[in-house]
DNA sequence: CATTTTTGTGCGATATATGAACAAATGTCA
DNA sequence: TGACATTTGTTCATATATCGCACAAAAATG
């Protein structure tokens, strides 16, 4: 790409909105500027101009972001065919296991949830479409890991802070390479606690017609209700249907 | 606001970004052009700078959105309190009434999702937060719309396409600004198949300490198993509590 | 009230938008 | 099939808009 196909004031505008996620709520234009590093006379520019279109509002001394925003990361969950086609496989999945059921999609370091159908609420952290967790300890993580160049593996988890969020958190580059080995020859993953206190999760890939990894797909349990050492044999076969199922519609 | 204090690159690019959500997954240079109504040329440079950044991947043909636009949106929930206090309130409702619940804000003349706990799947249309709905037809955006002036109300209503979702769709704009009084005097709405068949809800405003409706609460049931007429004794009393719950701990 | 921080603005250098032009790809019809 | 018409992606010159700096004004801070 050429120089002069770049809209450098595009780029910065959505660095912008990005600011925003970081800290919470609102942001005086110093503040935007001393996290997206940008000159503050461009970020107040790019903010009135947020406001000027309705995705922000400002009070005079605050900027925060309006609901408008909301249809900028929902252009790729309307436009994407993949979650509308998981979603209600997901929900059969989820009422079948009675236990939650989601779908995520890798993005850089982190697994970006696409759908989700809940039975239950377990986890402290609420998850819906766009939230993000690190891939390394999350069981849709561990399978999408799996799926890549082992080169590539290996260069997601050096990008990644690998800091351990339980005891059982596995941070050692080396035992998570191995991990994805075991993943990919047994064709599923079991994370016994490593993201949270008292919650166990199995995840299997999902594949198009041509076998190419295009998504993950799990099941959580509270671990007091399901051991880990039960995940296995309690929902891998509702995953394996659900897999299959989605191998014959995805493009 | 002065012209130059407008980023024209940053809007038209946001613009590009929306042109997703109208149509399909994969747009071309020519199609971007034609949604949004900007020069080819133009269209280009957001559609490449949107891939030089991530947000987008191009073939040489089609530019298709990644899930990193997922944390545009996103930006908006993290960023705003309102969802991460709402939510926990939310699951205890939906959990006590054995029903979906939900929570929104008016955007223009839609609703907008940004918080969601689901006990059964009844819509045929998955709600996840970043969802819209048409404001008029559905309970949380009659009791959004009875919180506004009238003036405004009938604003909203003049820039709504009042078209009718099923043959009980309230579409007469008197009759809705009449319905918009009932609400605010009575303090809740009740949707009997207006937005969809087989689907009833009911509604009321989530109001902080200075009584300011900053967002809208509901309940949905099937029809089938909750006749319209029973939606008041039988959700009322919990939705108040958990309005009553949010108001003391709203700013 | 002095000091520090933040915000708003003018300006020259630089980058971008525009619409026309053109080649390549695609579609259309005899 | 082959000739013609359309559509598409790309490039270019140039008029126009944006960038980031420097400075002034205004708030916030102590």
């Amino acid at each position: 790409m050429r120089e002069t196909d770049f809209v450098s004031g595009f780029a910065k505008g959505l660095k912008v909105i990005e600011a925003f996620g970081e800290t919470r709520q609102r942001l005086t234009i110093a503040e935007a500027s001393k996290l997206t590093g940008l000159d503050r006379a461009t970020v107040r520019r790019s903010l009135l101009t947020l406001s000027e279109l309705g995705y922000a509002v400002y009070d005079g001394k605050f900027f925060t972001l309006t609901p408008k925003v909301l249809r900028l990361g929902h252009a790729y969950l309307a436009a994407t065919p993949l979650p509308i086609i998981i979603q209600p496989h997901l929900d059969q999945l989820s009422e079948r296991a009675s236990q939650n059921a989601s779908a995520s999609v890798l993005d850089g370091t982190e697994v970006v949830y696409i759908a989700r159908a809940s039975q239950r609420r377990v986890m402290s952290i609420n998850l819906t479409p766009g939230s993000r967790l690190p891939a390394f300890c999350a069981s849709m993580g561990r399978v999408l890991l799996a799926a890549l160049p082992e080169s590539e593996a290996r260069s997601v988890l050096a990008r990644t802070d690998l800091r351990a969020n339980t005891p059982n958190t596995k941070t050692d580059p080396e035992d998570l390479m191995a991990e994805f080995r075991r993943v990919r020859a047994q064709g599923y993953a079991v994370i016994d606690q490593e993201l949270e206190i008292g919650l166990c999760s199995i995840a299997v890939p999902v594949e198009n017609d041509r076998g190419q990894t295009v998504a993950a797909i799990n099941i959580g349990a509270p671990a007091a209700y399901v051991a880990a050492a039960d995940m296995v044999e309690r929902f891998l076969p509702l995953l394996k249907e659900t897999q299959k199922a989605l191998r014959l519609v995805l493009p």
